[in-house]
DNA sequence: CCCCCTTGCGCAAGCGCTTGCGAATTTTCG
DNA sequence: CGAAAATTCGCAAGCGCTTGCGCAAGGGGG
């Protein structure tokens, strides 16, 4: 059907060898020679099956972007990060969304170890449970971590320091003198991020209020967010500012308390977490806990394609620190 | 490093081809030899070379789906929805992100033709210039459209009534006794829904009031659809209703709304595109042209899986009726 | 003028898998 | 019980590309 790298070389009267030594710019060809097989490559329209390149040279030039949730607003900055660098490259990025199946996960490593992807890259809040230690410890020398942390295998990995958004959230709404109580509600608990926040914010909250803080877990989509909501505010006492730290949940919190008939931030304080897309969707504007992500994405795929070209060193772990970023629904 | 068809031919003791046929529950095997194959497969825990077998078959069970844009709240519902059918038949998908750019879409484009993928499903909005066309021709046994039509060619196609959603847009927001002056504000005014969208519209505008209408097109991202308020705002008197087609900038046009300090509905009225989701992350909640994105994503994967197996018949052009789901934003 | 070092190219093996075909073995039936 | 029909399996070619190696030329220096 399309033209192969045989058919050029009988076209131009040269061995197979000549015309792709040719076109990867390998030496042992003359200019004159190569500068004919180039045209006449452009002439016949020949493109490389890359199946076949990827079988002889035993890579790729495709990564993997490993994604939880495609309705994360935070992900196409990342998104575009990560290709920008790989494409720089020469590598192409596929986006796998693993929509929080382990089995998805799972198959998409599988290709990985099939050969099909040189590398990939694992998102944050991807699900690690079933077969995903195995295939990750099979694979380690292929992969980096975004916005995560394995304590069962160490992985390069770029995430900020969480157990410090904690402290930031907590210092942010409660450190003043009218300061209001404050609840903290997470998304997965079982999340490494989730479980630094926790303690970094209720360890801050214990030092300047001296009192205790309510946590809620689970609260992962927009959906959730709504919900809570009128699970804290038909208590007694209601906290009034809170920390949520899902970007979803946090608009779904917002709107819970707008329908509710209820001022942000007069009546409830609201801090959230991530870029300024996230912050600038909501409205009031979200004040948010700001997560460097974009270059946290773009040094994550520079890891990826470091880790791919030299060998193999010390995984490197590297934080980043999160800034406030005052919106409008904090005082 | 893994472990080979021919290690294991070389474990059990057969042939490579016998061990092949076993694997792929071809015919030519004993059942015992199988089963002893099958056992050793696991025990050895042999993954075949997605690479090879490509090559070997002229397929990878791979299709591509390519997404103009991956802020779209539309789409998470539209890849979940292929990734079904898809994964049924065996095939993985993959996401490429054109992110409006020509080259990025000649570029996946070009991983098609170089067999990395059996086919690819390419969602409206997506451009189409460059050197698109002539791939698309050698590559329109491998393609369907979802969500919209190439007039330079004639491919399968999964699509809405546009003409219709414009005139259901029209006569749900002018055909009362106060009907108001309605705007209508179109995204990339070249592609082929909105120009039907327009038609349809106008039409059955010219059609209840006799007025003209007035149009505003470009209005893409959320910030655009802010924008746009102002500017339509300081020439036209409220009140007045919107139908409005992108997505994301129907959600930017209600903050503004809101920002400039006027009731929706009662000052202005809002008429979005899209499916639940989009509808529900706006407050008040969007009335909206509903488009049964879901089902017709299903239908495009089914259509693009058939293409690939069965020998191509007439490329079939399958259109979707929208209908109006009643929100918040409108009276 | 000869030898040796370059330079340019072809040969052929190999990447890991599939598959048509024929050989060897077993089963079946007259 | 022997020949024909199945059945089971191995051989080898091939998918399209890369790459180590070796062989011819060509060019310079002694």
């Amino acid at each position: 059907m399309a033209v192969t790298l045989k058919d050029l070389a009988r076209i131009a009267g040269v061995a197979e060898s000549t015309v792709s030594r040719a076109l990867n710019d390998k030496p042992g060809v003359s200019e004159e020679t190569r500068e004919e097989i180039l045209k006449l490559a452009v002439e016949y329209n020949y493109q490389p099956n890359r199946l076949a390149q990827g079988l002889a040279k035993q890579k790729t030039s495709i990564i993997a972007l490993l994604l939880p949730d495609l309705k994360n607003p935070s992900y196409p900055e990342l998104i575009a990060a990560v290709e920008g660098v790989a494409n720089d490259s020469g590598y192409q990025v596929v986006l796998c969304n693993t929509a929080g199946s382990p089995e998805k996960t799972a198959a998409y490593l599988d290709l990985l170890q099939r050969n099909q992807f040189d590398g990939v890259i694992i998102v944050g809040g991807t699900p690690t449970g079933g077969k995903f230690l195995q295939l990750a410890l099979e694979n380690k020398n292929n992969m980096v971590l975004l916005n995560m942390l394995l304590e069962e295998l160490l992985l390069p990995s770029h995430l900020i320091d969480y157990r410090q958004e904690g402290v930031l959230a907590a210092e942010y709404l409660l450190d003043s003198a009218d300061s209001r109580p404050a609840a903290l509600i997470l998304g997965d608990a079982r999340e490494y991020r989730e479980t630094e926040r926790r303690e970094g914010f209720l360890e801050a909250s214990r030092r300047l209020t001296g009192s205790a803080t309510e946590v809620f877990t689970g609260v992962e989509s927009r959906d959730d967010g709504y919900q809570v909501f009128f699970r804290i505010v038909e208590r007694l006492e209601p906290p009034l500012s809170f920390y949520i730290t899902e970007n979803l949940a946090a608009l779904g919190l917002l709107e819970a308390i707008k329908s509710g008939g209820y001022l942000v931030p007069e009546d409830f304080q609201l801090l959230g977490t991530g870029s300024n897309f996230i912050a600038g969707i909501a409205s009031p504007q979200l004040t948010v806990v700001d997560e460097p992500l974009r270059e946290m994405a773009s040094n994550a795929a520079t890891s990826l394609l470091q880790l791919l070209s030299e060998d193999k060193s010390e995984p490197e772990i590297r934080v980043y620190q999160p800034k406030i970023i005052a919106g409008a629904t904090t005082l």
